[in-house]
DNA sequence: CGATGCAGGATTGTATACATGCCTGTCCTA
DNA sequence: TAGGACAGGCATGTATACAATCCTGCATCG
């Protein structure tokens, strides 16, 4: 099978750097909704189903914490954060200033080589899709973004990026509206085209109009996140 | 003295939100060049000098290799980072991404309590130079750009811009070339004007050329590391 | 019957102990 | 004398033990 790696690096771009680590595992369900925002993170569980003991997994916790995948409660434990809709907001206006500019870099670095990983990263979205696996294509979606910033060869701003793609996870699991049809594909299709004919401008256009359409395809008015428990509801902050 | 927060806080936007934190402390001491790039973090020593055990340093120095500040090597040990002469040019870019707009976004929402608290913030920064404390002052002078970011009410591009800010000091430790004048507080003063009079446009433009200034100042070609003692660095505070 | 206070259990916070791997200095050899 | 192998010390990696805090359920009281 092999991949030649890329995607699997950047998955790991943050979250320890490994599938194999705690922080990489668990950023992995996140980002695949298996775990929903708000859920209770307890050390000793964790540590029994990975079968480390609680330090590593409180190393992870914090890692996690800090990429705000996680929120960590003194004395309380570590939950899967819950972003408000002004973080949401926030997130994407974050990711408004990074991506397009990004976008333009790429397209003109892009090689052939970087246009056909595109092409199969496009393709395995697909699969998943058709594959009734929403979850594995929404974490490919996100990375398809990675891996623009990646071949714009910014490693800083692809490490930013990483974070607001997997933040943007959460968002999504909280304010998405079911209403509005996957045109995600597409988007990514036609930011492919303006990057492998090297059009800067049109790819920086393309970019910025699709993260204008995830926005649009969210919920941002109910200020209501929907909580794990009442009891969560009701003592946050 | 008092002095109602903002700056104090801001200066911990990261770094485990406060000064008498170990992760705190030692950012700080990172920041004012107390540290010098690349200088050996022993577990054992720093939890002798902070009075506390391996545990919470460690858990200090992951939370500051997250942010960059610090480098984590495997069996090693940790080490205050030595960005590259291609991560400085990244963070820079990044910069260049992320703050130009956010200061266009803060005119529009500037109060007159926020122009008055720049102005001591620029004020503070003289009386640093004054006093013979360049480091104070470079770390004022950093701080600045994060109090724009708030200003613009934006929390998370500010992480952003102050994980980018700390960075840069570490980079101006290593690449910064003495010729150059302080012109900084001139720079700081204009985007002040521009944002008190809500011109958007005008500190976007200034702040863009301030961080081209910056970079202009930097000497990127030939990467140069110093070393130097730890405790002596940080038994003050 | 509902509210309040208390106690026990459970979970997190911190420190310490043990295991593992690196670094250095010495000794041997060519 | 230069080079390399080895052993010991030392720093880090991980797990476990103890302390502090919080959550839950029950008993008691109004």
């Amino acid at each position: 099978m092999e991949m030649r790696g890329s995607m699997t690096e950047d998955a790991a771009a943050l979250s320890g750097g490994g599938n194999d680590t705690v922080a990489g595992r668990l950023a992995l369900a996140i980002h695949e909704h298996r775990i929903q925002p708000g859920t209770k993170l307890a050390e000793d569980e964790l540590g029994e189903i990975f079968g480390v003991s609680r330090t590593l997994v409180r190393a992870a916790l914090q890692q996690l914490s800090h990429e705000r995948l996680v929120t960590l409660r003194r004395n309380r434990g570590a939950f899967v954060a819950q972003p408000s809709v002004r973080e949401a907001r926030e997130v994407f206006e974050a990711r408004n200033l990074l991506e397009p500019r990004t976008a333009r870099s790429a397209a003109a670095r892009a090689t052939a080589a970087d246009i056909a990983r595109l092409q199969r990263h496009i393709d395995e979205e697909h699969a998943a899709l058709d594959a009734g696996d929403p979850g594995r294509a929404l974490r490919l979606s996100g990375q398809f973004h990675i891996e623009v910033a990646v071949i714009a060869d910014q490693d800083t701003i692809r490490d930013f990026v990483a974070q607001l793609v997997a933040r943007s996870s959460l968002i999504i699991a909280l304010y998405w509206q079911r209403r509005t049809a996957l045109c995600e594909s597409h988007a990514h299709h036609a930011l492919l085209r303006a990057l492998a004919d090297g059009d800067g401008a049109r790819a920086e256009e393309m970019m910025k109009g699709h993260l204008l359409d995830l926005v649009s395809s969210l919920d941002l008015r109910n200020p209501a996140p929907p909580a794990r428990s009442l009891r969560e509801a009701l003592d946050r902050i």
